[in-house]
DNA sequence: TGAACATTTGAATAATTGTTCAATTAAAGA
DNA sequence: TCTTTAATTGAACAATTATTCAAATGTTCA
Protein backbone atom coordinates (compact mmCIF):
# COMPACT_ATOMS: atom_id res chain seq x y z
CA UNK A 1 0.00 0.00 0.00
CA UNK A 2 2.51 2.31 0.55
CA UNK A 3 6.31 2.26 -1.62
CA UNK A 4 4.38 1.21 -3.98
CA UNK A 5 7.32 1.07 -6.08
CA UNK A 6 8.07 -2.38 -4.77
CA UNK A 7 5.44 -4.11 -5.16
CA UNK A 8 5.22 -4.36 -8.63
CA UNK A 9 7.94 -6.46 -9.98
CA UNK A 10 7.63 -5.76 -13.64
CA UNK A 11 8.69 -1.72 -12.06
CA UNK A 12 12.01 -1.81 -13.07
CA UNK A 13 10.77 -1.71 -16.73
CA UNK A 14 8.52 0.72 -16.26
CA UNK A 15 10.27 2.21 -13.80
CA UNK A 16 11.31 5.44 -15.94
CA UNK A 17 8.01 5.51 -17.14
CA UNK A 18 5.99 5.84 -13.99
CA UNK A 19 8.98 8.54 -12.51
CA UNK A 20 7.94 10.38 -15.58
CA UNK A 21 4.17 10.60 -15.45
CA UNK A 22 3.97 10.91 -11.32
CA UNK A 23 6.39 14.06 -11.58
CA UNK A 24 3.47 15.29 -14.47
CA UNK A 25 1.15 14.68 -12.03
CA UNK A 26 -1.11 17.64 -10.28
CA UNK A 27 -1.17 18.94 -7.13
CA UNK A 28 -3.33 16.84 -4.73
CA UNK A 29 -6.10 19.94 -4.51
CA UNK A 30 -6.42 20.18 -7.96
CA UNK A 31 -7.91 16.57 -8.26
CA UNK A 32 -10.07 17.24 -5.50
CA UNK A 33 -11.76 20.02 -6.74
CA UNK A 34 -12.08 18.50 -10.78
CA UNK A 35 -13.49 15.21 -9.18
CA UNK A 36 -15.73 17.77 -6.94
CA UNK A 37 -16.96 19.36 -9.83
CA UNK A 38 -17.78 16.41 -11.57
CA UNK A 39 -19.57 15.21 -8.82
CA UNK A 40 -21.53 18.09 -8.49
CA UNK A 41 -22.43 16.99 -12.45
CA UNK A 42 -22.97 13.53 -11.77
CA UNK A 43 -26.81 13.49 -10.63
CA UNK A 44 -29.35 13.38 -12.30
CA UNK A 45 -31.55 16.06 -10.89
CA UNK A 46 -28.54 18.42 -10.93
CA UNK A 47 -28.03 17.38 -14.92
CA UNK A 48 -31.80 18.53 -15.51
CA UNK A 49 -31.64 21.51 -13.92
CA UNK A 50 -28.73 23.08 -15.40
CA UNK A 51 -29.61 21.89 -18.68
CA UNK A 52 -33.03 24.05 -17.74
CA UNK A 53 -31.30 26.85 -16.94
CA UNK A 54 -29.13 26.75 -19.49
CA UNK A 55 -32.73 28.00 -21.90
CA UNK A 56 -33.66 30.25 -19.40
CA UNK A 57 -33.26 31.82 -16.19
CA UNK A 58 -35.72 30.09 -13.87
CA UNK A 59 -37.25 30.77 -9.83
CA UNK A 60 -36.90 27.39 -7.67
CA UNK A 61 -40.97 27.21 -8.41
CA UNK A 62 -40.47 26.99 -12.22
CA UNK A 63 -37.48 24.44 -11.76
CA UNK A 64 -39.53 22.45 -9.71
CA UNK A 65 -42.41 22.81 -12.71
CA UNK A 66 -40.49 21.47 -15.10
CA UNK A 67 -38.69 18.49 -13.34
CA UNK A 68 -41.91 17.61 -11.73
CA UNK A 69 -40.07 17.42 -8.45
CA UNK A 70 -40.96 19.07 -5.20
CA UNK A 71 -39.68 22.65 -4.38
CA UNK A 72 -37.10 21.16 -0.94
CA UNK A 73 -35.62 18.97 -3.29
CA UNK A 74 -35.10 21.62 -5.78
CA UNK A 75 -33.77 24.09 -3.74
CA UNK A 76 -30.87 21.21 -1.76
CA UNK A 77 -29.83 20.62 -5.01
CA UNK A 78 -29.46 24.25 -5.99
CA UNK A 79 -27.43 25.04 -2.92
CA UNK A 80 -25.11 21.95 -4.01
CA UNK A 81 -24.78 23.78 -7.64
CA UNK A 82 -24.21 27.67 -5.89
CA UNK A 83 -21.82 25.92 -3.68
CA UNK A 84 -19.35 24.54 -6.83
CA UNK A 85 -20.65 28.23 -8.15
CA UNK A 86 -22.24 26.29 -11.28
CA UNK A 87 -25.42 28.72 -10.87
CA UNK A 88 -25.20 32.36 -9.64
CA UNK A 89 -29.19 33.59 -8.76
CA UNK A 90 -30.62 37.01 -8.56
CA UNK A 91 -33.29 38.21 -5.89
CA UNK A 92 -36.43 39.51 -7.34
CA UNK A 93 -39.47 39.96 -4.07
CA UNK A 94 -39.98 36.92 -2.71
CA UNK A 95 -38.82 35.18 -5.99
CA UNK A 96 -35.15 33.42 -6.87
CA UNK A 97 -34.12 33.82 -10.12
CA UNK A 98 -31.01 31.29 -11.05
CA UNK A 99 -29.46 30.72 -14.06
CA UNK A 100 -25.42 29.39 -15.11
CA UNK A 101 -22.96 30.76 -13.84
CA UNK A 102 -20.48 30.55 -16.84
CA UNK A 103 -19.34 29.51 -20.23
CA UNK A 104 -17.68 26.92 -18.40
CA UNK A 105 -20.79 24.81 -17.37
CA UNK A 106 -22.50 24.86 -20.72
CA UNK A 107 -19.36 23.47 -22.25
CA UNK A 108 -18.59 20.69 -19.84
CA UNK A 109 -22.41 19.73 -20.69
CA UNK A 110 -21.86 19.94 -24.43
CA UNK A 111 -18.92 17.94 -24.11
CA UNK A 112 -20.28 15.10 -22.10
CA UNK A 113 -23.61 15.05 -24.33
CA UNK A 114 -21.16 14.63 -27.72
CA UNK A 115 -19.47 11.64 -25.57
CA UNK A 116 -22.64 9.83 -24.57
CA UNK A 117 -24.07 10.60 -27.72
CA UNK A 118 -21.46 9.54 -30.43
CA UNK B 1 -45.20 16.25 -5.89
CA UNK B 2 -46.87 15.22 -8.99
CA UNK B 3 -48.82 17.64 -11.27
CA UNK B 4 -46.39 20.38 -9.67
CA UNK B 5 -48.09 22.51 -12.23
CA UNK B 6 -50.67 24.10 -9.71
CA UNK B 7 -48.48 23.92 -6.53
CA UNK B 8 -46.80 27.10 -7.90
CA UNK B 9 -49.08 29.82 -7.25
CA UNK B 10 -47.23 32.34 -9.53
CA UNK B 11 -46.52 29.54 -12.33
CA UNK B 12 -49.30 31.77 -13.89
CA UNK B 13 -47.40 34.35 -14.55
CA UNK B 14 -44.34 32.04 -15.91
CA UNK B 15 -46.57 29.56 -17.53
CA UNK B 16 -45.16 30.10 -20.50
CA UNK B 17 -41.62 29.86 -20.04
CA UNK B 18 -42.20 26.76 -17.69
CA UNK B 19 -43.92 24.96 -21.03
CA UNK B 20 -41.13 26.60 -23.65
CA UNK B 21 -38.54 24.85 -21.14
CA UNK B 22 -39.86 21.54 -20.72
CA UNK B 23 -40.54 21.48 -24.30
CA UNK B 24 -36.72 21.58 -24.35
CA UNK B 25 -36.20 19.37 -22.54
CA UNK B 26 -34.24 15.92 -23.54
CA UNK B 27 -35.39 12.59 -23.18
CA UNK B 28 -34.75 10.73 -19.63
CA UNK B 29 -32.32 8.79 -20.55
CA UNK B 30 -29.85 11.29 -21.97
CA UNK B 31 -29.73 12.92 -19.11
CA UNK B 32 -29.29 9.64 -16.91
CA UNK B 33 -26.26 9.13 -19.23
CA UNK B 34 -24.94 12.47 -18.84
CA UNK B 35 -25.23 12.16 -14.89
CA UNK B 36 -23.44 8.60 -15.22
CA UNK B 37 -20.40 10.36 -17.06
CA UNK B 38 -20.14 13.05 -14.81
CA UNK B 39 -20.56 10.57 -11.41
CA UNK B 40 -17.52 8.61 -13.23
CA UNK B 41 -15.47 11.53 -13.58
CA UNK B 42 -16.35 12.46 -9.90
CA UNK B 43 -14.56 10.39 -7.90
CA UNK B 44 -10.92 11.95 -7.14
CA UNK B 45 -9.22 8.54 -7.70
CA UNK B 46 -10.75 8.01 -11.32
CA UNK B 47 -9.34 11.38 -12.08
CA UNK B 48 -5.79 10.68 -11.34
CA UNK B 49 -6.22 7.43 -13.37
CA UNK B 50 -7.37 9.41 -16.35
CA UNK B 51 -4.82 12.14 -15.90
CA UNK B 52 -2.02 9.67 -15.54
CA UNK B 53 -3.34 7.95 -18.66
CA UNK B 54 -3.95 11.57 -20.47
CA UNK B 55 0.07 11.45 -20.27
CA UNK B 56 1.03 8.01 -21.01
CA UNK B 57 -0.03 4.42 -21.59
CA UNK B 58 0.11 2.44 -18.08
CA UNK B 59 -0.73 -1.03 -17.06
CA UNK B 60 -2.14 -2.00 -13.79
CA UNK B 61 1.05 -1.82 -11.89
CA UNK B 62 2.17 1.09 -12.87
CA UNK B 63 -1.06 3.46 -12.12
CA UNK B 64 -1.09 1.88 -9.12
CA UNK B 65 2.94 2.87 -8.27
CA UNK B 66 2.20 6.67 -9.30
CA UNK B 67 -1.00 6.93 -7.70
CA UNK B 68 0.26 5.19 -4.33
CA UNK B 69 -3.08 3.05 -4.29
CA UNK B 70 -3.61 -0.77 -3.95
CA UNK B 71 -3.24 -2.61 -7.32
CA UNK B 72 -6.98 -4.08 -6.02
CA UNK B 73 -8.58 -0.39 -5.61
CA UNK B 74 -7.05 0.33 -8.78
CA UNK B 75 -8.59 -2.27 -10.61
CA UNK B 76 -12.06 -1.96 -9.20
CA UNK B 77 -11.68 2.17 -10.36
CA UNK B 78 -10.87 0.29 -13.80
CA UNK B 79 -13.64 -1.37 -14.43
CA UNK B 80 -16.05 1.48 -13.56
CA UNK B 81 -13.60 3.24 -16.37
CA UNK B 82 -14.34 0.34 -18.60
CA UNK B 83 -17.42 0.04 -18.27
CA UNK B 84 -18.23 4.25 -18.77
CA UNK B 85 -15.95 3.60 -21.95
CA UNK B 86 -13.62 6.42 -20.56
CA UNK B 87 -10.27 3.85 -21.15
CA UNK B 88 -9.56 1.41 -23.58
CA UNK B 89 -7.22 -1.51 -22.87
CA UNK B 90 -4.93 -3.79 -24.88
CA UNK B 91 -3.27 -7.25 -23.25
CA UNK B 92 0.70 -7.64 -23.85
CA UNK B 93 0.99 -10.87 -21.91
CA UNK B 94 0.46 -10.83 -18.42
CA UNK B 95 0.02 -7.30 -18.43
CA UNK B 96 -2.76 -5.18 -19.25
CA UNK B 97 -2.18 -1.69 -20.38
CA UNK B 98 -4.68 1.38 -20.22
CA UNK B 99 -5.25 4.38 -22.43
CA UNK B 100 -7.59 7.06 -22.80
CA UNK B 101 -10.89 5.81 -25.06
CA UNK B 102 -10.89 9.34 -26.64
CA UNK B 103 -10.53 12.71 -27.10
CA UNK B 104 -13.98 13.81 -25.32
CA UNK B 105 -12.31 12.10 -22.09
CA UNK B 106 -9.26 14.53 -22.50
CA UNK B 107 -11.58 17.48 -23.51
CA UNK B 108 -13.83 17.15 -20.35
CA UNK B 109 -10.88 17.30 -17.94
CA UNK B 110 -9.48 20.42 -19.53
CA UNK B 111 -12.84 21.61 -19.36
CA UNK B 112 -13.27 21.26 -15.71
CA UNK B 113 -10.08 22.10 -15.23
CA UNK B 114 -10.08 25.73 -16.81
CA UNK B 115 -13.16 26.16 -14.45
CA UNK B 116 -11.77 25.15 -11.24
CA UNK B 117 -8.83 27.03 -12.01
CA UNK B 118 -10.44 30.03 -12.89
C1' DT C 1 3.13 -29.55 -14.78
C1' DG C 2 3.91 -26.35 -11.24
C1' DA C 3 5.51 -21.96 -9.37
C1' DA C 4 5.39 -16.98 -9.85
C1' DC C 5 3.07 -13.00 -11.01
C1' DA C 6 -0.40 -9.29 -13.06
C1' DT C 7 -4.89 -8.58 -12.80
C1' DT C 8 -9.69 -9.31 -11.71
C1' DT C 9 -13.44 -10.29 -8.75
C1' DG C 10 -16.74 -10.90 -4.66
C1' DA C 11 -18.08 -9.93 -0.13
C1' DA C 12 -18.03 -6.85 3.65
C1' DT C 13 -17.54 -2.58 5.87
C1' DA C 14 -17.56 2.41 6.31
C1' DA C 15 -18.76 6.64 4.41
C1' DT C 16 -21.31 9.62 1.43
C1' DT C 17 -25.49 11.32 -0.57
C1' DG C 18 -30.47 12.31 -2.49
C1' DT C 19 -35.09 12.86 -1.15
C1' DT C 20 -38.83 13.60 2.08
C1' DC C 21 -41.08 15.87 5.80
C1' DA C 22 -41.56 19.49 8.96
C1' DA C 23 -40.17 23.78 10.54
C1' DT C 24 -38.26 28.35 9.52
C1' DT C 25 -37.04 32.65 7.11
C1' DA C 26 -38.09 36.58 4.36
C1' DA C 27 -40.90 39.44 1.32
C1' DA C 28 -45.60 41.29 -0.23
C1' DG C 29 -50.05 42.83 0.38
C1' DA C 30 -54.41 43.48 3.00
C1' DT D 1 -49.76 43.43 12.32
C1' DC D 2 -51.44 39.17 10.25
C1' DT D 3 -51.70 36.15 6.36
C1' DT D 4 -49.93 34.26 2.30
C1' DT D 5 -46.35 32.66 -0.44
C1' DA D 6 -41.36 31.56 -2.32
C1' DA D 7 -37.51 29.64 -0.79
C1' DT D 8 -34.25 27.68 2.52
C1' DT D 9 -32.86 24.58 6.04
C1' DG D 10 -32.18 20.50 9.33
C1' DA D 11 -32.96 15.89 10.61
C1' DA D 12 -33.80 11.27 9.22
C1' DC D 13 -34.03 7.42 6.21
C1' DA D 14 -32.81 4.72 2.18
C1' DA D 15 -29.68 3.90 -1.30
C1' DT D 16 -25.29 4.10 -3.44
C1' DT D 17 -20.36 3.62 -3.42
C1' DA D 18 -15.05 3.38 -2.45
C1' DT D 19 -11.76 0.68 -0.29
C1' DT D 20 -9.94 -3.49 1.92
C1' DC D 21 -9.12 -8.31 2.26
C1' DA D 22 -9.13 -12.81 0.49
C1' DA D 23 -9.71 -15.76 -3.23
C1' DA D 24 -9.69 -16.73 -8.14
C1' DT D 25 -8.17 -16.08 -13.19
C1' DG D 26 -5.09 -16.36 -16.68
C1' DT D 27 -0.38 -15.88 -18.51
C1' DT D 28 4.70 -16.82 -18.54
C1' DC D 29 8.61 -19.50 -17.81
C1' DA D 30 11.32 -23.27 -15.89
Amino acid sequence: MNNREDVCQISIINKKRVRAVRRKMLNDDVFTNLSETFKTLGDKTRVKILYALSKKELCVCDISAVLGMSISAVSHQLRVLRNMKLVKYRKEGKMVYYSLDDEHVLHLLKMAYEHVME
